[in-house]
DNA sequence: TTGTATGCGTTATCAT
DNA sequence: ATGATAACGCATACAA
């Protein structure tokens, strides 16, 4: 054994006396093998002092396990993502899985990356947190190899698939305006072709229609980003009349909301009150403390991570989960008020 | 061959007509093997019917590559170091390499997650950026296994070091500060023991001292979060007097350092500037849009990634790098003004 | 120009 | 209670 070289199954066993096999069964604690007390002491106390480590790779030829988890995501840049990426990793991690990172972009874009990626015996399974335009091309490509969950799409998909109550949020948020006194709200939506983005205004739309605002629906479509917001605004400012209230569709286009409100001179929330969808920690320091509801959203990625275990590991037939717990949750600050006009 | 499995080497060898060997030896372009053109063909037609697909793990075993790159990273609730994180996946990503993602504190925290990671055959190398006070406990079992590259971290150390010009960019925001005709500056530090905040520390302290304002050096430790830079102001507020400019080490300890004042009722620029080390798309949607000095993150993530795989694949001695290109850069918002007291 | 044989480190089966 | 052996899929040294 060479001084770098970390011992092998066969160098512990040699060293104990005994043979690979049982050294591997007394390893790892096979419960169908009987070995005198000893000989189980011997062998432990022989691995642990070489400092002996398991061969992952040895071990998933043998097998078909590999342990490693692929996340495919996306929009990194923005925070609220981050938050299911952390969740859907810390679940794997305590699940005993590694987790491969990808990004869904760059994946979709560079074939030799993917097949790198989905390389045979690589990965156990993949969850898939993409942009709406990645989704279809890198979907067939990983199921095709792996079990795959996804997260944030359309149920009645041929793979499991996970969410939030979106229009529960939505819901939630235009109520908050509504009993706040406004009748002029609009829905700042992100991109076009966002499932995400649609269930969020089909809760806006029902809120307005119970409440018999029915004909007050105003959709503005925008983005996911910052300056996706800002540009929303202005279209806004182009018309003679601005809503009174505003559900944005994302914290991170709220923020460009905010901004383009400020730099325009109008104040929030005496001339308009803004509330939006996602909470993190970066609401409370904007130009306007930022009004949001909190969607569970490690929660979201761990629920991914233990449905898409669970199907590795053989169990559960659950096929789509909708996240109602913890439900979604309105967090006060300043940027909603009661509206100054009727 | 059943249905879902996939074919082997061996399988697509016999539907060639081939044997194994030469297969390998066509598929992976070996050029010192010499084959007619029609049978190298026909491999290729057939290895692309079946969907032949290398399994990585096999070839890991004979090899002893395995074409992953692990990140242990730390704080992915701060975007600043999720800039690192990009900067580092998307360099391995180009190289050809798979990256496991690990969060620093888990890993330290959890054994049986640590050897799970370090798994003998798992990974070709490790990228550590974390926290000062895992740093070590980890440092240890990661190079014991295999080879790696710290982010920002002291140099000196057993294995290479890749950082930012922190010393240059906290010059440049103190310089900004006394062009502005402050004198009375504060350094609002990160956590204590932090070797970042110390380069910084050191840059501010040069900068003053450089203007004959060494008597004027005034450190207050807080930390990274914004709840740190928030506590760190209400420290300042319990003073007879206020510094009448501020550098901040970190942008989103900033953000609460905004919020503080905005909260007090004190006006930045007005009564008090502030410029922050670190850009990021939130600081303009700040109370106030914040100043700041933009350092290179995601190309500090590359370079650790690219030193990192050459180490790996055994070019460049290259031991500690400090980014200087592309330099630090003053990113002008509204945060800092010419100070109204002298 | 192509084929055969071996071993990477494990674990499961079957023997002793 | 323990050991010998085979096999996972591939790449290479060597043979033909």
């Amino acid at each position: 054994m060479s001084a770098g070289a970390r011992p092998t199954l066969r160098d512990v066993a040699t060293q104990a006396g005994v043979s690979p096999a049982i050294a591997s069964r007394v390893l790892n604690a096979d419960p169908t093998v009987r070995v005198r007390e000893e000989t189980r002491e011997r062998i432990q106390g022989v691995a642990k002092d070489m400092g002996y480590v398991p061969h992952s790779v040895a071990r998933s030829l043998r097998g078909a396990r590999t342990g490693a988890i692929g996340l495919v995501m996306h929009g990194l840049d923005s925070p609220i993502n981050v938050d299911v990426l952390a969740g859907a990793q810390a679940a794997c991690a305590r699940a005993g899985y590694v987790t491969l990172l990808a990004d869904a972009e760059q994946l979709a874009g560079d074939h030799s990356q993917l097949s790198a990626f989905l390389a045979r015996g690589r990965l156990d399974g993949v969850i898939l947190h993409s942009g709406y335009g990645e989704e279809d091309r890198l979907l067939e490509a990983i199921t095709s190899s792996v079990p795959a969950v996804l997260v944030n799409s359309e149920d009645g998909r041929p793979v499991p698939t996970v969410r939030v109550d979106d229009a529960a949020a939505a819901r939630l948020a235009t109520e908050h305006l509504i009993e706040l006194g406004h009748r002029e709200i609009a829905y700042i939506a992100g991109p076009e072709g966002s499932q995400t983005s649609d269930r969020r205004e089909a809760g806006y739309r029902d809120t307005l229609a119970r409440h018999d605002l029915g004909g007050a629906v105003d959709v503005v479509h925008a983005g996911w980003s910052a300056g996706a917001g800002t540009t929303a605004v202005h279209e806004l400012l182009r018309r003679p009349t601005l809503p009174t209230g505003l559900v944005v569709a994302n914290a991170v286009a709220a923020s460009g909301v905010l901004s383009a409100f400020r730099d325009a001179g109008l104040a929030v929330p005496g001339q308009v009150s803004v509330i939006t969808i996602h909470d993190s920690w970066f609401l409370q320091h904007l130009s306007v403390a930022l009004t949001a509801v909190r969607l569970p959203l490690q929660v979201l990625g761990a629920t991914a991570a233990d449905l898409l275990i669970d199907t590795i590991e053989g169990r559960s037939p659950v096929r789509d989960v909708a996240i109602t717990e913890p439900a979604p949750e309105l967090v006060l600050r300043r940027s909603t008020g009661p509206t100054s006009r009727r």
